[in-house]
DNA sequence: TTTATTTACTTAACCGATTAAGTAACATAG
DNA sequence: CTATGTTACTTAATCGGTTAAGTAAATAAA
């Protein structure tokens, strides 16, 4: 069976497949009777438009790529769940590219956009990433960074307060008993982590802690040499408390607390930036930053559409910054909020 | 700045767009000097192949689509990525779809694919699917299901172990003394939830154990319900042993028995079939029947590549079983394998 | 030497939609 | 009664590649 035409439409109408094309697209040119008959037959032959030879034409895909660096995270999980449900609504569809934290291959993603196959580009930024290549991206379409964004590029960007939660979860600690606390970091460039960071030295400053020489562990994208790295750094450190600020990093200080035969939180207070619907049931219950992670994808995508909608909407200027929320549990002693 | 287009090639080096295009796609119609003057002012224009022209007339996309119910979950997540690894390695793009464990919303997504606008489909249906729309789209096209699966349509399918591995949890409860066991399932016409059901109530034969009038409930796909669901079905049946076919119903098992102040695994013991990466973590460490998520993602998409590369291979014949693992753990009692 | 083949191209059709520009028929305004 | 508009179409160009078919020149085979 053939494919099904704008052309085969229009021979068996007698109509011209111009006719047929601004029927279907409910152009006012069309007499509602003829756009009726060419509905009816479209639905008859069960008519389902080419994208392709519409998006060659009108340059635009309705397609966004959604660039992360990797899924099996709860908060990169959730976020596409909130960019899915507004794409959908919108009739978009959805691309997705993983880095896998390399901004090689990141390179390569972002080289391939330039192609045209999508209209908008939601992105958080891996790591390694520094801003080579993303100035080209946000000048040639529309780009929203979410969570991980890039600083030196001037593009739209949907964060959490990363200072204010750093900070948040330090005075937590402090309040709980902590005195020498570490903060486990997953990279030196990303403006996120430097700003969790931030955070976490002002909140140090402003209680009179001193910042402990080694306080703050710049961790790997593995999860074998992270272990490593912990369980020395936590020898060597002998932190009461410790700000794990991603979610696999919670996940290993847990690990080498029972390596190490470390108790949580007697030994270790642990806090750590996680969206794990499992955290209440961690053994000890895990306090939290959690970030909205669904609303930041929600928020970054409704962003985009606006832009794809009206060219003349000034994207780069806009900036949003979602609050996360600490939620005290079982591995931090504090009894605070 | 204009788009650098196959034809502006041809003008400044005074070629025909046909002789650029076999240059770039390595024709050996053309000569070696000539190919590498088309790739060096290439290079130097920065020219990028627009996609949707060559899909337009080679009637291929390069782009394959991945059918799921939603991603917060380990297995999905996990899927993806072993989707992806393989669909980047083979220059492949891919689209995400999530039908939100509707029925409806998968029918839209499916009859999008009429379109031609995807190469091939990696498909796990919502729990409410019937074979409606399935049959169309495997005569149509490629596709692989993966998980779950629809046992009505002959395709190609990746599934885990289910009976097997239902059986073998079943047992494991048995052996750790447990006698009133309860099944949670996701669903009453999913095949995998089917043969999960079937392992079970083989087990409990072969242990001359009685099937519960209420031993299997049938759960929501909203949260809120299923814990109301679960707490009266807790109370009702005075479970020792609940094996829960889900994450999310993994979760709610813990959530519920928290809530009715059991303990487990001493008044419940419980084995969930999730792929979380905290379940050891939790409070008490999750049993956990383990799917090679990664894996069968992987496999899904293999197979799915080699018949977009073989048009005469049989993909619609081809079966694979992943097996899945029982990791015990202190959910539950028994302490064999 | 003539014919066949190979090499390295070009020409032009094509994929399937969209859209600027054109047109015939009819209505309305001046 | 002519000018102007409006309606409902059609014609043909276009988006940017790919590819079947054609060709001229060089090379090999008969």
């Amino acid at each position: 069976m053939e494919n099904v035409t704008i052309r085969m439409l229009a021979e068996r109408l007698q109509l011209s497949t111009a006719t047929i094309s601004k029927a279907l697209n409910n152009s006012h040119e069309i007499s509602e009777e003829t756009r009726q008959r060419v509905l009816a037959l479209a639905a008859e032959l069960n008519y389902v438009p080419n994208p392709y030879a519409s998006s060659l034409r009108k340059k635009a895909s309705n397609t966004i790529a959604v660039v992360i660096p990797e899924v099996a995270d709860s908060f990169f999980a959730e976020a596409i769940n909130g960019i899915e449900a507004v794409a959908q609504e919108k009739g978009y569809h959805v691309l997705i590219y993983l880095s896998h934290e390399n901004s090689q291959k990141e390179q390569t993603i972002l080289k391939d956009f330039q192609s045209g196959r999508v209209d908008g580009v939601l992105i958080s930024v891996t790591t390694e990433t520094t801003a080579t290549g993303l100035e080209q991206l946000v000048r040639d379409k529309p780009v929203v960074f979410f969570d991980r964004v890039c600083e030196e590029v001037k593009a739209a960007k949907i964060t959490t307060d990363d200072a204010t939660a750093a900070y948040r979860a330090t005075t937590h600690l402090i309040a709980g008993g902590c005195r020498r606390i570490g903060l486990l970091s997953a990279s030196r460039q990303l403006s996120i982590s430097n700003k969790r960071a931030e955070g976490f030295q002002q909140a140090l400053l402003d209680h009179q802690l001193p910042l402990l020489p080694n306080a703050i562990t710049y961790c790997y994208n593995e999860s074998a040499a992270n272990y490593q790295l912990l369980k020395t750094a936590f020898l060597e450190n002998d932190y009461d408390g410790i700000i794990a600020t991603t979610e696999k990093l919670s996940t290993a200080v847990y690990e080498v607390c029972e390596a190490l035969q470390w108790r949580i939180p007697e030994d270790l207070q642990v806090i750590g930036f996680s969206n794990l619907s499992t955290a209440r049931f961690l053994n000890p219950s895990l306090t939290t930053i959690t970030q909205p992670a669904f609303e930041m994808g929600k928020a970054a995508a409704t962003l985009l559409f606006r832009a794809l909608k009206s060219n003349n909407f000034p994207l780069q200027q806009q900036q949003e910054v979602i609050p996360s929320s600490l939620i005290a549990r079982n591995s931090t002693l504090a009894k605070d909020k």
